[in-house]
DNA sequence: AATGAATGAGGATTCATTCAT
DNA sequence: AATGAATGAATCCTCATTCAT
């Protein structure tokens, strides 16, 4: 994973260790970080099903039965690992948008950010949307929690003047999954290709929409 | 499935009763449409990995053994799914489609039967997502033929001045994420809440984009 | 087992082979019947949880897969078991039993049956004690449906006169405990020595209890 | 457990804390109690192989290593609560049967101390029936202690002309398994109903037997 | 063309026990 | 005396696929 949230932190629910899912000890959350770590590369690489719980301990470095001693089940890890990612993924993003001036200016920031993101962490990306066929609602929540963040901003943008007025929930999984499929697209499979050139098409149309200027009334909307 | 396009006409590399991949009898031709039909509705309610070949030869009324005379194996009859799914989508679009009048109405018309077709058949979506973790092949072909057709169709727009200039490649792969989150988040999450509002929403977005009015400058227009 | 009632007959609820539980053709009924007896010996022999299914099938020379053809559970065989087990017992003692002039008579030769085929029979009386721990409503309904069959017995027998009146159902326990134990004790730790003396024994204290002749009235009961 | 005899005595063949087999302080004791108290809960809900060494110390309220301080094993703890049991409800029926003045009262006192003792010690019942499968030779000891003890009582009641002459051996197996069956069925399945009738029942049948006194010859009588 | 019994590799999971602190 | 993390052997069960009719 990366530094910006250590998986010593709590996701999921734990057993074993202690009735609230945390290790009592040092040396138990650093075991538990290590298997989360390790089950981010295997299902990463290798997908949900194919993905074995003795290769996560391997690389690990502990025994098969330490894996139970943190997480219930095969399943149950994947859902800690969703869940971590949905936190990581969304600190990453707000971060690089912080300090956007305005909403356009943060959309074409937070696009750019998660292409970067995407592209470095394309285990990530796999195991999200895996998630949809093995926890359909860790999928949903992770989405879910982007979406109803999403929607805020631009309604509070809109109220701004900075953005048009428009159904601030469509608009959000709309963004959403223009993001999701350009990420597909231009990280995960082509992760050489260049970036902005991808954020700069993109942009503009979500800026711009496809309407040639001509056909455009200066006060908005059809006359 | 549906009626548009019957189970029964060959599509994907089905083997079998014969080198063609097509049985040759009536009977033949008939059992494996039965398979396709009971596949769709075993993969799409039970997902890939937790639908069983033993579940799709009784939802067929066959024994296990008459599987293995018309698809080699479980991944074969999913391959033959996906693709014959493309098909159906793309032919329901492009009949929705065939007569309007410009670029614009079009992207309209396209998204609202994009919807529409996503909410009558879900296990149709369910299916396409999966085989990005089945058949990454197939997945890709899948989208890559769709954003062919969908960029030629954009440039041939920006040509005749009914949309503004764009990189077409990322417009496409933009505004089919924006309709496959739609699609999930409006036909499949909630099928029962009307699509009016999502179209007229996305199609806004996808027309004027996020930009105030006011803000506008008349795109490389009058000096 | 034996002859007298073939491990083929369906006994419990098998699946795999058909919905009704028997297999559909004659090899199918064979492996079944196979798997049942090489189950008794290693349920017998190692107790149910120390029998593997592993083994069961090595001794029924099939692969692992068949047992689950034919029964769904480790759990499942054995609780066939018992129900088998249940059926042979009483029908051997029910033969053994059925000339037997009066109550008195089929008493005692219901007890040396009894103890006879327990000492044929080891593996059947450890898998019986078992099922109390493993499948307790089996066990129940095994001697259940003893103790009634005992209990209507006793109640003719009562009204032929041929026995003292008395609570028929405590009879019927008690007589089957008595039973049980003595076969644990004589025909199960001990099984070389002469049955002879215990059933006289036993069929002594069951026919005229311990109380002294010269404590007796003539007419039954206390004055 | 119970208040008779409690669990910090030393029974059977406890290691851990000491040579002797018991722990030295008070604190050890305790714990060492309430290990075996957990024990006889765990162990008669669940069953032996059900039940887990963890929620034995989780009812104890200690870690699972310090189980091993007091026992070396599961089945070490379980032989401790078998012999204990043992000891338990030998003493309980002795106490009752003291002061009955001949053997006839004592077998029905006794009878009926049994039946109320396995009414109020359900897991004792199991526990020691379980015993059978997980140490047999705690479960012979523990019945062949019972048996001898009976069988000298028996004969010495044959000795003072209490009861009829017969193979006392015999006797006390088939009374011992007429007793525990009744348990079963009367004290552990329907631990409700008035244990009385069951009693009388039993009792009338020990005394008397099945024989009609109509059929009675003065057993070796006045000619 | 159809049947259904048989296969067996593969993997998740359990839990008594050990050990370092 | 007590802790709780770590161990890893042991096994049930699944299910796609094959094969003999």
């Amino acid at each position: 994973m990366n530094q910006h949230s250590p998986l010593s932190q709590n996701v999921g629910t734990a057993s074993g260790a202690d009735e609230s899912g945390l290790p009592k000890t040092r040396r138990g959350r650093e075991t538990r970080a290590r298997l989360l770590e390790a089950a981010a590369a295997e299902f990463g690489e290798r997908g949900y099903h194919e993905g074995a719980i003795a290769e996560i301990t391997r690389r690990a470095g502990v025994a098969m039965g330490t894996f139970y001693v943190y997480f219930s089940s095969k399943e149950e890890i994947f859902r800690a690992l969703v869940a971590h990612m949905s936190h990581e993924t969304r600190g990453y993003i707000a971060a690089k948008v912080a300090d956007a001036p305005d909403r356009l200016s943060a959309e074409r920031a937070g696009l750019q950010a998660f292409l970067e993101f995407a592209r470095q962490h394309t285990n990530l990306y796999r195991i999200v949307m895996e998630s949809q066929f093995v926890a359909e609602d860790a999928y949903r929540d992770y989405y879910t929690g982007f979406a109803d963040g999403y929607r805020r901003n631009l309604q509070r943008a809109v109220e701004r003047g900075e953005i048009r007025a428009g159904d601030a929930e469509v608009r959000a999984w709309s963004l959403i999954g223009l993001s999701v499929f350009l990420g597909m697209r231009y990280a995960v499979w082509e992760p050489q290709a260049p970036l902005g050139p991808v954020v700069d098409g993109a942009f503009d149309l979500i800026e711009r929409g496809l309407m040639p200027a001509a056909a455009m009334v200066p006060s908005g909307g059809r006359p």
